[in-house]
DNA sequence: ATACTTGCAAAACATTTGCAGTGAG
DNA sequence: CTCACTGCAAATGTTTTGCAAGTAT
């Protein structure tokens, strides 16, 4: 296969970087093709995926994980924070505060490198809201 | 579809229910097949996801959702506890330590109902192996 | 020109569902 | 006997890869 290398500079990649930097919150790959594709509109979802992978090798951007739902894509270089994941809008907020003082603890032997906090429940949005009306 | 109603009770359940709970750490999908043969050789795949959708439903067993890798399962009426992710041999452990004392902080207007810790690094296991090596 | 990148289609994976045969009650 | 449960294979939905054509340098 010819591997993508990152040696070009290429509108697509362009279109891909802008769309998860513009976003003011985590996109999944869909949502990035929707949005690169008014820089590109013949933009793949193969491309996306590349420069996805190619993105977060040379962790230029970071997976967030969601219960229940694909991948989102969020700028690694964002100050460290964790994320607050409502289950009534599936919106997924960042938050600031880390519980985290120095390093995590770990049995004897573990090595940690990394550490993830999600919080769930509602957001204050949603929490202002008659249970059952609607939501976007 | 024949859906999965939990009526009889089959060898197949036994052994989907028995791996979940022998284990000391959540399993992924796979691993719950593997040890569930040891039980009962014929079993499929879409037998171990048909028990494991109705054991969620009934609150008895609960997804891990891990960064980069398939999701994992494990018994709902274990204690409070976190997880840490090994990214060489993909295990997943349990940790008994919380970060938070107390209800974690939102936001003003946000309602945490619930919060997952991950932890991720190089499990003792692999610590002590040659870098690059293997094992299951 | 060279060889990196792209889009499309097909392949890979993980998970779900259709079906007809099996077996628990 | 019934009909829930099972294994297999086919269907889904998401992400990856092969390839020939397009293009940055």
């Amino acid at each position: 296969m010819a591997t993508y290398r990152g040696k070009r500079k290429t509108p697509q990649r362009d279109a891909v970087r802008d769309a998860i930097a513009a976003a003011g919150r985590p996109l999944s790959a869909e949502e990035i093709l929707a949005k690169a594709r008014k820089e590109v509109p013949a933009l793949g979802l193969a491309t996306v995926y590349r420069h996805l992978r190619y993105l977060l090798d040379r962790k230029q951007v970071v997976t967030v994980e969601i219960s229940g739902s694909t991948p989102r894509f969020e700028p690694a270089q964002l100050a460290h924070h964790h994320h607050f994941h409502c289950r009534e809008c599936d919106r997924v907020y960042e938050i600031a505060e880390c519980p985290f003082h120095g390093q995590p603890h770990a049995p004897p032997g573990f090595r940690v490198e990394n550490h993830e906090v999600t919080l769930t429940g509602i957001c204050e949005r949603c929490a202002r809201q008659v249970p059952g009306s609607r939501s976007s």
